[in-house]
DNA sequence: CCTACTTACAACTGCTTGGTTGTACAGCTG
DNA sequence: CAGCTGTACAACCAAGCAGTTGTAAGTAGG
């Protein structure tokens, strides 16, 4: 373990806004749509179902949180992933939703899907 | 990879939700503070620095978000780690930093420490 | 029974931020 | 040069939320 036991407060404040950023669902399915490879504003924006203004607004702030990079070539920009290890979060995030939510089908009678906040 | 490709909206939301509880310094605290083992609110917001209100609503998210258990004893009540897989998720979170801060340290001529917002 | 203690909830305030709208800027094309 | 396209930025509005304050409920102890 190479994580400080008292997590100096910087460090706290580093790993929130980390989550911070991942914790919009636009953000989550531009990501998702970075997963078939590179892309521009415009193709992203259309795979994830956002308007441009958006899809530009929350690619920004995955850039400059470091977790996109940036290639313009020409009038496009092309959006890459910077660190995949985003990847490997949600698939971690997804794997304990799964075990959740099959242990809460084990134990309720389930009525209807378990989705609904 | 057992992860959809076009990821479904309501994952997506539920991901984005638990990044959510995860995106706020003082549940961090707290969940650093649980890697002691299972404590009581009071002593959890002693080690937190939090007030003791403020420690209950946070951990009543993470409960709520099924990251913690709670077990009622006498007056007091035990809060303990439900998702032994935030921990990964932190030491991902703070690997990545670590490679990324270790990178800039690399090109930028370091005046001072590089925390700072 | 009365007091002290621990936890949880409700109301309030101020800040942050997501989405939209409008627009500016840069590059390509004819 | 003029028009079109792709991207980014600024301003606005509305909603959500964190932290505080005050307090209620439940338990233990004398």
């Amino acid at each position: 373990m190479s994580i400080p036991s008292p997590l100096p407060d910087p460090l706290v404040e580093l790993v929130a806004e980390r989550f911070r950023v991942l914790s919009e669902p636009a953000r989550i399915k531009l990501l998702d749509a970075l997963r078939a490879g590179p892309a521009s504003v415009g193709e992203l924006a259309a795979r994830a179902g956002l308007s441009q203004q958006n899809a530009s607004k929350h690619l920004g702030v995955l850039h400059s949180a470091g977790l996109l990079e940036r290639a313009r070539t020409g009038n496009t920009a092309q959006y890459a992933i910077a660190d995949p290890s985003v990847f490997t979060l949600c698939e971690l995030v997804c794997d304990a939703l799964r075990d959740r939510y099959s242990a809460l089908q084990a134990v309720i009678p389930p009525p209807q899907a378990p989705i609904g906040r």
